[in-house]
DNA sequence: CACTTTTTGGCAATCGGTTGTCAATAAGTT
DNA sequence: AACTTATTGACAACCGATTGCCAAAAAGTG
């Protein structure tokens, strides 16, 4: 007996010591647990046997740095607060794990810089990134992107592969329902002014608005959460129009509160439609007339195409962009126009 | 020039880049780093101002390979899906995140197996373990936790650090609420058997429920999700009872739902207490009585008894077990009991 | 049976840091 | 000036894997 170290009950195994135990060097165990075919069946059985003896498993450190890749993904959201993440963050979770890997949470606090920061951190410890509402500006993005593997999720910028969650069109939708119901002062809750997908969604609501020759007036910016939805009630009522269309199911569940407390009926007064469809729009009350979005399949999606990216060639010819298409989901939150006093 | 490598343009520089620019090895940069007053300030200086050129970030895996901790603590959920953990999650991530600190979040599915296998494989990868609402036994758990420093959230084993939830005294407050409104047919709607705050509510509930001489029905088990309110409701209307305690707030939530759709009116026919304050409970129809718990701090209290574990002697005296209050928070979901027919 | 080809497994360098040890230099003391 | 003590920074081993290269062994061929 040598005063070699040996595995103490206290010290995981290495991989030196099942070579030991089964008898070969490390660097055979290393074939034979991650080259499959390369090392003799007679031998792949000892040592497969010295594993689970030893209760064995291989340091990720070790093995990323050796390998170069850290079998992690780092998502990156602005506000692990809001719901919309929850799904975003359910649906990547449930989609890396299957393949294997480890997701790294992030939370920039919708700030730029923290962004940037985790960014070049993760760099080293992420083999990918996932972006959801970037705050950084294209020429950032498409630089990363050269630089690293990633997606962004509701972000299109060119070069960069990217899931778009497709509201626009399912905003349309929400303007017509609303027309048919009688509708003619319409008004748009915006969201921070920093958001992409704010702005989107204003561009095509107004452009639909002028086609229609309906008006829709914008109200805000307001943050997008539910304390926030008592100023953007306010405003609403202040403005006269008889509905609004909130940037997201947050503000406008915090509507439905505010306008209750102010004695305003929903529908009967104003009409409302949310954004996204969180856990919670369809038992608030009422339940929310809102755009529904595939937010936890865009988590999902958006993973795929990561991972696509990190491993070619597997036969998936990678998309650089995926729109998943969203639909009006009608509850009670909307109604027929009052009639004008 | 000799044919030294540099650092490319595409290639994040190392420790022996920012050594050779700043004329010094690469221990030196290290020392210089990381253990403040060893090295001359003239040098210390050099070295920084090549840090920043080179835009050096030491890297994650190579520093937790040599220094055996990953600055990192997996936070282990049983469903990424559930509302309560969200909470969590965004305590232990704000806490993390301030103490430099990245979060491997993992779901593990309410699978024992998973969990163990998740445990057995965070040894290596991260530096502490959050554990809410394990499944495994006391047993495992505590030789777990001799292995590696750990926190459990509700669950409540010798010798293993733990943050509770004192939901039991507040389910009592809630009994005493009911009783005062009238109601002396009361039933638990319980959640899963493994769980075992589950079991712990029952036994304050129904121990206090005999001293003050009313009887509660436990029906279930239930799963702790929306979907599952549906039967917990009609087992409820089924047992005669007149007032329904929940194990949480998904349950009761989707019991209030059911109810509508059979018309029993609530708190008129039945009232219903919750469980948690989840994000939704204010803003469900009825807005939901029941038992607040502060689901983010545990989050971060766990976080806080992790890292004295993980780094002792910095002066705090860690505490092994630290329980949160909780308090009944009467919204609209419960009412005088209806008169007997 | 001699020779080529394939299979199998060992050696050693490497990934990018940390840290114990120690020599050289600077500062302090008598 | 000679000697002790404190600072400072270099050397090299090490963490636990991966992987290119090569030699030994096994299998195939004329």
């Amino acid at each position: 007996m040598s005063a070699s170290a040996g595995a103490t009950p206290d010290r995981p195994a290495t991989i030196r010591d099942v070579a030991a135990l089964s008898g070969v060097t490390a660097s055979t165990v290393s074939r034979a647990l991650s080259t499959p075919g390369r090392v003799n069946f007679r031998t792949q059985a000892r040592i497969e046997a010295a594993t689970a003896q030893l209760n064995y498993v291989p340091n990720a450190q070790a093995k990323a740095l050796s390998s170069g890749r850290t079998k992690a993904v780092a998502v990156l959201v602005a506000d692990i607060t809001n719901p919309f993440y929850f799904d975003i963050i359910r649906g990547t979770q449930l989609q890396l794990k299957a393949a294997g890997y480890t997701q790294l949470l992030v939370d920039t606090e919708e700030s730029e810089e923290v962004e940037l920061n985790t960014i070049e951190q993760m760099r080293q410890t992420a083999d990918g990134l996932i972006l959801t509402a970037s705050r950084l500006d294209d020429e950032t993005l498409a630089r990363v992107s050269a630089k690293m593997p990633m997606v962004t999720i509701n972000r299109d910028v060119q070069g960069v592969p990217s899931v778009l969650l497709d509201t626009p069109t399912a905003t349309n939708q929400a303007l017509d329902h609303l027309i048919s119901l009688g509708h003619s002062h319409i008004a748009y809750l915006g969201g921070p002014e920093t958001s992409r997908s704010n702005s989107r969604r204003w561009a095509a609501l107004s452009a639909a608005a002028q086609e229609r020759g309906v008006e829709v007036a914008r109200l805000g910016p307001f943050a997008p959460r539910t304390y926030s939805g008592a100023a953007a009630a306010d405003a609403l009522v202040h403005s006269g129009a008889t509905a609004g269309i909130a940037f997201n199911d947050l503000m406008a569940i915090g509507m439905l509160q505010r306008l209750r407390e102010r004695g305003v009926g929903v529908p009967s007064d104003i009409s409302i439609v949310g954004c996204d469809d969180i856990f919670g729009a369809d038992f608030c009350s009422p339940p929310l007339t809102t755009i529904t979005a595939p937010i936890e399949q865009a988590g999902r999606v958006a993973v795929t195409m990561l991972l696509s990216k990190i491993n070619p060639g597997l036969g998936n010819f990678p998309r650089n962009q995926s729109v998943l298409p969203t639909h009006l989901t009608i509850r009670a939150s909307t109604g027929s126009a009052p009639m004008p006093r």
